[in-house]
DNA sequence: AAGGTGGTAGACCGATCGGTTTTCCAGCTT
DNA sequence: AAGCTGGAAAACCGATCGGTCTACCACCTT
């Protein structure tokens, strides 16, 4: 094994798909996209049959470190359910102060791919389940009404506050949470 | 003038481009958008100076028609502010329900172009504007505590919404009218 | 030291990109 | 009927697309 073996060569180029993809939108070109990663396109090509499944599997890659960021500490010392919940929307908003904030990249590659069966869109749905399911079990810690109504309705605040932010057409301070935590009550959670 | 004069041109050309753009998003290549609208490239050339241009233009001929949708009966007979803000989000509904529902072509501008100066994205946030102004105003109207507060909420629901239907990861029956009136009666709307 | 392995660099493929230009024709004017 | 106008068709431009393939090089094994 050489320096630059099978493993990195794979972890670099995913590294710089998530970055490019992310800044540039899905219709980066594979020539810029080994270029930026210092991989040959040859290279490419026998660890990937495809630029979509480069692309899904960047998107893959970085889910859990996405997830860790929006609900730390799996278990104990969390908290109560409505603060986890309320947590998700102080790191969006967090995030979305960044200037380089392009919006949920889960939710971009749904838009810009239309294509549902297309690989990233699989993983990208996958992760949009994944917050659904955690609000939702939340929501029932909770006691919420109906909690996989709640979910959903914090899915909607969500996606439309990242996709806004994202479009630098909405600035969250204070929005998300306040919205959140008036569904909330809404919907009974203590 | 002969029968296809340079009007009829340019409407036969905005049409298919709003409809192309829609359904496959703005890479589609100049020469599928004219073999579609049956007009020549160098005709769209003479009309407009990029492809850019065409995408704003035809985002922006459509506007009033959107518009006139979400909020029809400009005055009077239009009902109470609080029901002519439901209106927005069962249209909504009704629109997402249907299988070529590729969610709010404004918000799509915004999120494939990442660039915020690029005509149509201009285009777009005046598009996005003009609906925060509509729920500001009818905020203002019943009597909301906070109409801005409130106004920007509607828009996290509504662009939610219209993501999550588009990109077919969700099914708003009846979803986003709830979460509507669920905020409307948190902000103390009559 | 010889050979194998696994990587980069980059030429190359046909197709398509956005955009320009030429050619031709239909229909109107006078 | 002759001439003008404006648009359609399509060739053409250089660049880039996704993808393949050759050439070469650095390192490891033996």
């Amino acid at each position: 094994m050489t320096t630059t073996d099978k493993a990195s060569t794979r972890d670099r180029l995913l590294d710089a798909a998530a970055e490019i993809f992310y800044r540039e939108g899905v219709s980066v070109g594979v020539e810029a996209l080994c270029r930026s990663a210092g991989v040959s396109k040859r290279s490419m090509y026998q660890l990937f049959a495809s630029k979509g499944e480069v692309l899904a599997a960047s998107l893959e890659r970085v889910l859990p470190a996405y997830e860790a960021r929006l609900a730390p500490g799996s278990q104990e010392e969390a908290g109560p359910p409505r603060e986890r919940i309320l947590h998700v929307f102080a790191r969006l908003e967090k995030a979305s102060a960044e200037p380089a904030y392009r919006g949920c990249p889960y939710l971009a590659a749904l838009v810009e791919l239309k294509d549902p069966g297309h690989p990233a869109s699989v993983v990208a749905r996958g992760a949009k389940e994944w917050l659904l399911g955690f609000f939702r079990a939340r929501a029932e810690e909770g006691g919420a009404r109906d909690p996989e109504l709640l979910a959903r309705q914090l899915m909607l605040v969500f996606d439309g506050a990242s996709a806004r932010a994202g479009a630098k057409v909405e600035t969250l301070d204070g929005l998300t949470t306040a919205t959140a935590t008036a569904l909330l009550d809404a919907a009974g959670m203590e």
